[in-house]
DNA sequence: GACACCATACCAACCGGTCGGTATGCCTTG
DNA sequence: CAAGGCATACCGACCGGTTGGTATGGTGTC
């Protein structure tokens, strides 16, 4: 159904990148078109509105990051904590490149349709809580393993880290500079060392 | 220069509001001026063009909102680590309400325009810095007063703040819930009470 | 009468979306 | 295997409406 090289898969990896540098509803359908080198005939073949791309784009987006998370060698640690910190590590770590490289396309969109695009809304959601949800896991684990000292929830403690997250993105949008956006990662894992009561020595920071 | 039902005011107030809701790409020139109740002469007669009223629309809301914060019972309270968690306390209380109301137009904005419209970006990012350079001040005196346990700066950590609450309305948004945005605030109080190494049971919570 | 303030009429460019048509390939039937 | 039948993929001209912006003229106030 999904060829790699289809007018389809090129629409949806020009939509990521357009439209995490100028939002969803800058974005013209022949814009879109243009930078994935296919016509508007095409365009309107795979879907049938400019907000059907936008659901598929986030849905793609999903699959796609799901995958690349998936894939990262944190993975393979076998404590859960490791993992917690090892995540967390990445995301710092992967906060190199240029804006539009590094943000969230769930994140961008929701902002602007949430109110608007009831399916975009509920396709981004799906995004970040799905994320925060393999997360959890891991925190409803690390819990069972190490205690804890303060009283959270593992789904609330996940969420915190997208909110934290999409906050960063904003912060290094609005001074254009990533840099900001790592500090605040660096914030938030000083606050999951609290909670799981490590010292900041006990484990490897990212650089 | 700036009378309170003037033409221009109802334009600015009507663009938080608008913008708030759909985001700056999908607010038409047209739709301001209906809202505000004046015509499109009105708007081209204050604003050289619609990123021109963007721009200041930031403005309009630094200063709305500074002295909002300015004005609030805990700016009264002798030490600034009481001023802190007040602030805190605080942004948690004014949560209630819907989306538009409660969310930041700032980071709404630069999240669309901070690639394609240098002058919004900035704007925004006075608006954010600025009002994160005011806590700053705060949490610097507490640190000199009250001593701190991990190495973080004034600056980095205000900052931090202000990522959470962005990040806070951004899952407020793609979960249509603002209550989330809540426990973001929840979490982030719990890191300051980790820094500033107060048990949760010293300071009164917000309900 | 100069000026700020605003209303009305209007414009060219661009918007999302439609439509008639073509190219290609697979499946079926003889 | 040849031919018919049909579905998928794609093309690009075109449409009505909306966009940000302009041009001009009126009206109240100093």
């Amino acid at each position: 159904m999904a060829k790699e090289h289809s007018a389809r898969t090129k629409l949806l990896q020009a939509a990521l990148r357009v439209i995490r540098t100028k939002g969803y509803a800058a974005t013209s359908v022949d814009e879109l078109c243009e930078t994935a080198g296919v016509t508007k005939g095409a365009f309107f073949h795979h879907f049938k509105s400019k907000e059907d791309l936008a659901v598929a784009a986030a849905n793609y987006w999903s699959e796609t990051t799901g995958a690349f998370f998936d894939a990262a060698p944190y993975q393979q640690l076998q404590d859960p904590l490791d993992r917690i910190f090892g995540y967390l590590d990445f995301r710092r770590m992967i906060l190199n490149g240029s804006m539009p490289e590094i943000t969230c396309l769930a994140g961008t969109m929701v902002q602007e349709t949430y109110d608007t695009h009831p399916a975009i809304r509920e396709a981004c959601n799906a995004s970040i809580s799905g994320h925060a949800a393999k997360l959890a896991i891991d925190i409803d684990k690390a819990i069972g393993t190490h205690g804890i000292s303060a009283e959270v929830t593992p789904d609330s403690l996940a969420l915190f880290t997208q909110a934290v997250l999409q906050g960063a993105f904003i912060l290094g949008k609005a001074r254009n500079n990533p840099e900001i956006a790592a500090e605040c990662v660096d914030h938030l894992r000083r606050y999951f060392e609290f909670i799981f009561q490590q010292s900041p020595e006990e484990t490897r920071h990212g650089d």
